[in-house]
DNA sequence: AGCGTCCACAGCCGATCGTTATCACACCAC
DNA sequence: GTGGTGTGATAACGATCGGCTGTGGACGCT
């Protein structure tokens, strides 16, 4: 299985030193594990002259049976996984932040009095998987993600909360004693930035959009809460952060404060379309209640009204 | 791969020992590897109750995607396979015995009139595989094997010739110096026997059918040709084998004559009924149209007139 | 009570799979 | 040419894996 993938990525990137560095192992690794998949199946797969690597034909024939292979297991996981979930009565919602608000006690309490015997189980994920563990082989059956997420179209998303963005800068800077500033005054700041597996998330949170060209300066790369909080108080750079972060994560050094000229961030709910099971319905029901229900300090409200995007 | 292979075994067995055996490992190996596989998916695959073995819901739900997985990685070999046989333009025949009498030579040279720079490859393949290579992972892409052939239901199959069965006795037997036995002389001898796996077959050359329900007594188990004749002389027992077999394996220590009263075994070229390749087809074409060529030393022939079953 | 069956556990050993360090070669810039 | 850069192969080594044998304990059956 292994193989297949390191297979995969070889054939996908035609590039040992690459594929290696995205299947996180060091490039002899992945060459010996691709000579042995060869000896297994008595077969060359890749012709390597030198300087380029291509697919021979057996290679050809194995491509796609090895991304079946990939994806029946995965599915297979997953499954396996569900029945599990579905026994022990649990429902694990993946979170990348603290972005939980008001929202998850009050869709707790909402989804326990339709299905009182089953457990809510909370995970945190790190940023180096935007889908906070719904894609892929992650472990959750929902999510509470920030848009855009990266492979939306396999997702279904229903937003249930808009916040303005923040920014948290070391308690020293020049800019820390200030009510409010404008996006256009940190054009030349050093940046935090997620890890580059978070895809246009990643570029979302560095404002790229709104930088209209003009170029970001990434000071350090951070994959959760507390090492970029460490990370600004350390002045390794600034990081946008939405508003209501910015009262969760208050400590001493860092700064926080509201940031004119860019648009609000988006919190949504994130399932699997193709899950059906009754208990994740129930549950989305109860999220979405509650995020409908009553007002809770300061936070522009979707809910079932907002612009929630039902996956394909 | 491996593991979901065991899972499987334990599966269909429940019942660890029987699943090892059939897997040809250590009962604990197999337990451990079950326990791995576990642990891999964080779940319990099997309750195990002392005494009974069942499967676990999550169990229920892996099930078909380890079968479907087995499934596509096995046909994902033979593609692999085959690519590497097109480039290398090699059609592998596999064998049981030296079955191939006249009629490989001169397939060959008719094969090679229609394309001439293929060449064959003939391969001998213990009777543990009845099928001579040609099922599961096997390599062979045509086979010549003894009818009956199990699983013969997923395999085209021709037969090509017919020849009666004679015994093989050691020299210093009772029996060795007639020109000719009835089996019923025969019944209370103790028999070679081809491996349990060889199923049907196995049946077939101990002649179970025609002993009526008179006890077999099996003197030893063989698996090839050598182990036979060997085991032939040293008393461990006779066994039955088609005519030609009995000349070509003629040894001192040995003597072998006709047994009358037993149908005539079959000789059949298999192959596999969805593999479309021309060169496939060419080479089943010319090994039938040599078969029904000019007739060769007193064998009975079947060619493309005899009662060849086209499989499904 | 004693035996057989069946699964789990312990201890051992060779093969596998990962690492780092280094080499060999092709290409490119100069 | 010459030296730098990028790429894949090779070597040496350590941790883990996957197999083995031997043993133990629970249960059913005589």
């Amino acid at each position: 299985m292994r193989d297949l993938r390191y297979f995969l990525a070889v054939a996908e990137e035609l590039n040992f030193t690459r594929a290696a560095e995205r299947m996180f192992v060091s490039q002899p690794a992945l060459s010996k594990q691709i000579r042995r998949l060869e000896e297994l199946l008595r077969v060359r797969l890749f012709d390597r002259d030198r300087r380029t690597v291509v697919l021979t034909a057996p290679g050809r024939a194995l491509l796609p049976r090895a991304r079946e292979l990939v994806r029946v297991w995965d599915e297979a996981r997953r499954a396996v996984g569900e029945a599990a979930a579905a026994e022990a009565a649990v429902l694990t919602v993946g979170v990348s932040s603290s972005v939980g608000r008001g929202l998850l006690p009050a869709a707790r309490a909402r989804f326990a009095e339709r299905r009182p015997h089953w457990r809510i189980r909370v995970r945190q994920v790190d940023w180096e998987d935007p889908t906070a563990g719904l894609a892929g082989g992650g472990e959750a059956d929902l999510a509470l993600v920030w848009l855009p997420v990266p492979g939306q179209e396999d997702l279904s998303v229903r937003v249930v909360a808009t916040e303005p963005r923040w920014v948290a800068l070391p308690a020293g800077h020049r800019l820390a004693g200030r009510a409010e500033v404008a996006f256009s005054e940190l054009l030349d700041e050093p940046f935090l930035a997620l890890p580059e597996s978070a895809g246009p998330l990643r570029d979302y949170w560095l404002a790229l959009e709104e930088r209209a060209g003009h170029p970001v300066r990434i000071g350090s790369v951070v994959s959760n809460a507390d090492e970029t909080f460490e990370a600004v108080e350390e002045g390794s750079g600034v990081v946008l952060l939405a508003a209501g972060n910015a009262a969760i994560y208050r400590r001493p050094g860092v700064v926080t404060l509201p940031v004119g000229g860019l648009s609000p961030s988006r919190l949504a709910l994130a399932w699997r379309p193709d899950d059906h099971r009754p208990a994740v319905r129930d549950f989305i029901d109860a999220f979405l209640d509650a995020a409908a229900g009553p007002a809770r300090d300061g936070l522009t409200q979707d809910g079932r009204t907002g612009d929630g995007q039902a996956g394909s």
